[in-house]
DNA sequence: GTAACGTTCACGTGGCGTCACTGTGC
DNA sequence: GGCACAGTGACGCCACGTGAACGTTA
């Protein structure tokens, strides 16, 4: 009687979205008492359940993470998208949010920036260690 | 009587260092602590003294950190680099040093690597804020 | 019955910042 | 001799987790 949760819902257990996400269970747990994602519901028996929406958050949340975005930085953007997704065009609010989305474009512009340096300052450092390599041969 | 620190020897205390660098005293203490760079000197009364190799040394250490070494990793790479100054060219410790720097800079490679798999992200999460400001206008 | 899950709390780590107090030196 | 700067040592902090303990669920 009760529910199953086999391939007639598609939601998983949390270890097995840990597994597919490449995430530990205990971090995806963290990741949810920040604030960054819910699971779509729980078993009556408290077990959290996911399905592909939040496997979806959850790559996207891997992927940013090394852009040096903070896990809160994280979730504001990630609350941002979502009130953009149902916020009605032309009103007040979406300006506001238009307004913040542009500075969050911005900010990625920077990291961008950033980065591309540090693919620049590889190169640096690969040739320092030629010339290392060139002064034992 | 007691030597200058002036233009003659070109030394200066950490103070002057560190707003070279952009560092801050605390920071080049620390790395000191870690062993990634020694004073030139001291005074007889202590304090360190440094000079245009430890400054470019910094540099090299500043830039780099953000490439996700830790300061561990970074002790590393410099003492090879300063054995492999010191090295004899076939002697069978270069070989070995070339073993390692050849290690490195796979490792720095693959740093390469995910540092342009991190740009791309980028342009994929500006993507998304596009299509979140597209639906707002 | 056992493996996976739940919660709570504590601890660890890297990389410094920040006292607090003492010593140096121009 | 005054005042900024330097020294050491210890503690604090932040972000990001990772156990450990102990009970519940599938």
């Amino acid at each position: 009687m009760t529910p199953r949760l086999g391939a007639d819902t598609g939601l998983v257990q949390i270890g097995v979205m840990a597994e597919r996400t490449g995430l530990s269970p205990r971090t995806v747990r963290y990741w949810e008492e920040l604030g960054l994602l819910q699971p779509s519901t729980r078993t009556s028996g408290g077990f959290r359940l996911y399905g592909q929406e939040q496997e979806d958050r959850l790559r996207i949340l891997k992927t940013m993470k090394p852009l040096g975005f903070t896990l809160d930085e994280m979730r504001d953007l990630i609350e941002l998208l979502d009130e953009a997704a149902v916020s009605k065009p032309a009103s007040r609010r979406a300006l506001v949010l238009r307004e913040r989305v542009n500075g969050m474009r911005h900010e990625i512009a920077l990291r961008r920036a950033a980065l591309l340096d540090q693919v620049e300052a590889t190169t640096h450092i690969s040739k320092a260690l030629d010339a290392a390599v060139g002064s034992l041969s």
